[in-house]
DNA sequence: TGCAATGCCTCTAAATCTGAGGTATGCTCT
DNA sequence: AGAGCATACCTCAGATTTAGAGGCATTGCA
């Protein structure tokens, strides 16, 4: 089980109070999660170029001490899109945990 | 968002406490959950199948008023996948929520 | 008789994720 | 100076899970 889905709006709420490049995030999401949500780095850099494609993230890059990074940001579109997309994980994931716990 | 990969933890969930057949399953899902959860019967029957070729669940036909059905029954190894699977399903949606919530 | 509901099935395609591969820089230790 | 690790980005083949469309047959009701 892995909970398909759930990547695009992890990115989009840490982008939510603050900008953050792809390595960054990936760190960002195993360590508040103590190490249980680990997505690939193969799996995070497709996902945010498909975000920014379509307009939740606009991107710059940025070089520091020599180091290129690019930086992501949230948009306003995206930043609705987060709202729907948390609305869904709360009615859905409710839903699975009310099956769960044996109601019938 | 839709949450891949918690059909089959939700099938085992339903079958752990009584048998039954593909279609009824399905309604179950959709009932227990107010429609908020909603798999199509070309996602179930193959999953079932799935479960039943992993020795997580086995079948017999049984004909009632002359109607065809495929009962379902869990195994002993199907109830540890299925704590297995909850087990994870708490861990990773306790996770997601921490962050949806914010912490930092 | 027609039509919805029941009940099973298969198939293609889409979406998401893993795992492996690649490139390159900066820093620390020996 | 070289090795090795962390940082930082990327692509691609393949696996898994699901949707959507199609099919078939029976029961029950209007």
């Amino acid at each position: 089980m892995n909970l398909k889905g759930s990547l695009s709006t992890l990115i989009l709420q840490i982008l939510s109070y603050d900008i953050s490049h792809g390595y960054d995030i990936a760190g960002r999401i195993k360590r508040q999660s103590e190490g249980v949500l680990d997505f690939k780095d193969g799996t995070l850099y497709p996902t945010l170029h498909l975000l920014e494609r379509d307009g939740f993230l606009t991107s710059e890059e940025m070089t520091e001490n020599g180091r290129v990074r690019r930086y992501y940001k949230i948009t306003e579109k995206g930043l609705k899109e987060l709202a729907t997309q948390k609305n869904t994980w709360q009615k859905m994931s409710g839903a699975i945990n009310t099956i769960l716990e044996g109601a019938r």
